[in-house]
DNA sequence: ATGAAAGCGCTAACAC
DNA sequence: GTGTTAGCGCTTTCAT
């Protein structure tokens, strides 16, 4: 690669390259004649001008970049979404994104840190696959923006999924379709998510609305994963008749997965005998259950854009209280009206 | 946040700034005296130096950055590990991944690096999120090296997954079993997969090996879904005893899920009655079948380690052929010996 | 309407 | 053993 630079174009303009720099950002143009403007363009396309955004930087002070930490690409399948949403974010204005994944290793953090206030990224956003309340690591820039994480100290901007509507849209789409005797497959306690109590308020606070006395023996906790769905919606379902919920609300879709299993296995039909919504909308999963899932999904499109706005000042966030992304309801297959003998 | 500059550090130290800065980067150490270093370092803590990495590019005409062009992050959950690989091995080397996801559309291609090659990064990774073919974007650095991808004109540095060798491990799996009549559910023609001809090479090759003829009424095609998977599985399950396969060699995990639902709907268990091998080893998806899915994983994280070490000179690529990453099967519990019945 | 020149903060060849 | 100095390629103030 020959490096050709603004001497070069000066050079072969006949100007200086205060002139090239001028014309070629657009700067004070109205001060350069129109004819020398056209010589400094031309010039700079025949010997293939491409300015260098590092000498650039260190004159300027600013990168155009911002870095992006994140725990964990790697093990979940969410990232994706929320990197295309930043990163869509920074195209748009011309900003490139620094990814560094850190496992949630502290030293790996604070090398993060290091590394991208050595670049002297314009900003950094710090996020997280999954909706925590995170300690976050000292050296963070004060004006760094959480994405799918709260600090613990607070004073941050943040944002993250709003899972208490979303487990009150889930459960509304439920009693609308008739339901009363409506199942929350929980996650344990011991995985300690923060979205596991926020969807259980939507949940009891659609029950309240609908004048639906909750019935404890319908919350039930397993593992939030297909196996764990399974094996607690068995146990639902193998209750008396009376006490068996018509319809299931699932923490995640993994769990409907797995509510779909042990329903087949008691001879019910989803959503004929068993109406079931998830959550998440798994890429790939999701639409490819057979009935395909009636779920929430998590806005991490949405979030990404979010944070990447806040981080390049082109919105205002309030960091006291962290920005509630709307989860939307996706109605696929799987509810419908409860068996006939269960009906009001 | 205060700007301290190399300048302050010596200043404080009483040295010059090339003192300071080779004693920083251990450049040449032995000639500065140990009383000295320690007098630099004790400074450089005091005021509290981070070098500015933009400066030392422009000096070093490195940038210490790589750049990764992706299409589309963000419409499969497979991107995920094999960014983690190309980062783990970038910071295990002190380098940074900027990351753009172009969505593969050409001018944001052509946008892309324009933008990386202004930020003078240091290699260029091109990234497909599946395998395929691809006409590399003009510009594209002669060095680059293609991810999950081959140059359609060749001469490229490549990593690919062997599909070849991963068909022939599935399908062997299956005949160790003990099965003869073992389907391949393949993907559509139309979707001109490159994995669908190597991995059926891969099926025939095992055949071959095995003395089975290879029936072409088992070899049948439908869209790479849950769905197609369903469709595929339920025409050859309801073909007459003798012609009926005991095994299916899916395309992918989502078909093998749709064979999943298929065998359940006519009454058969898997693996009693039916073995299933998929291919992908799906995050959160195959390990959460029921039973869960013996599969074949596709080696992302590596292929994303492959390319970086090539992209940072730390490994010789030979541009004539792709590098050939293995898929190790991921043995669980779908497969078993056929029933007695069809057992030789 | 354009040019000269001073840096941005660092490294490395050369001097002493 | 340490300092001087000349850039890396660009932007921007100040002169003309």
């Amino acid at each position: 690669m020959v490096r050709v630079r603004m001497a070069d174009v000066a050079a072969r303009a006949g100007v200086s390259t205060a002139t090239v720099s001028m014309v070629l950002n657009g700067v004070n143009s109205t001060r350069i004649s129109p004819q020398t403007q056209q010589r400094v363009r031309e010039a700079a396309e025949a010997v293939g001008y491409k300015p260098n955004s590092v000498a650039r930087s260190l004159r300027t002070q600013q990168t155009r970049m911002v870095g992006l930490i994140s725990d964990t690409i790697a093990t979940t399948p969410f990232a994706g979404r929320m990197l295309a949403g930043a990163n869509d974010v920074a195209r748009e204005q011309g900003h490139l994104v620094v990814l560094v994944d850190t496992e949630r290793d502290a030293a790996a953090e604070r090398q993060a840190l290091n590394a991208l206030n050595g670049q002297r990224v314009d900003a950094i956003i710090y996020a997280c696959m999954w909706h925590r309340v995170v300690e976050v690591p000292e050296g963070l820039p004060e004006d760094a923006v959480l994405l799918d994480c709260v600090a613990a100290a607070g004073g941050r901007a943040a944002v993250v999924p709003d899972e208490r509507a979303g487990g009150v849209v889930a459960v509304r789409e439920l009693v609308a379709a008739g339901h009363r005797r409506i199942a929350f497959l929980d996650a344990e306690e011991r995985f300690d998510l923060v979205a596991s109590r926020l969807r259980f308020e939507g949940y009891l606070e659609v029950l309240a609305e609908a004048g639906i006395e909750p019935d404890p023996g319908l919350h039930v906790r397993a593992e939030p994963v297909a196996g764990g769905g399974r094996e607690a919606a068995q146990r639902l379902l193998t209750l008396p008749a009376e006490r068996r919920p018509t319809a299931m609300f699932c923490f995640n879709d993994r769990m409907a997965m797995g509510a779909y299993t042990a329903a087949l296995h008691c001879g019910l039909s989803v959503p004929r005998d068993l109406s079931v919504v998830g959550y998440d909308d798994q890429q790939l999963v999701a639409a490819e259950l057979d009935p395909p899932l009636t779920t929430v999904a998590l806005p991490h499109y949405e979030m990404g854009r979010w944070a990447m706005e806040v981080a390049l000042g082109l919105r205002q966030a309030d960091p006291e209280v962290p920005h509630l992304m709307p989860c939307p309801i996706v109605r696929r297959a799987s509810v419908s009206p409860p068996p006939a003998q269960f009906s009001d």
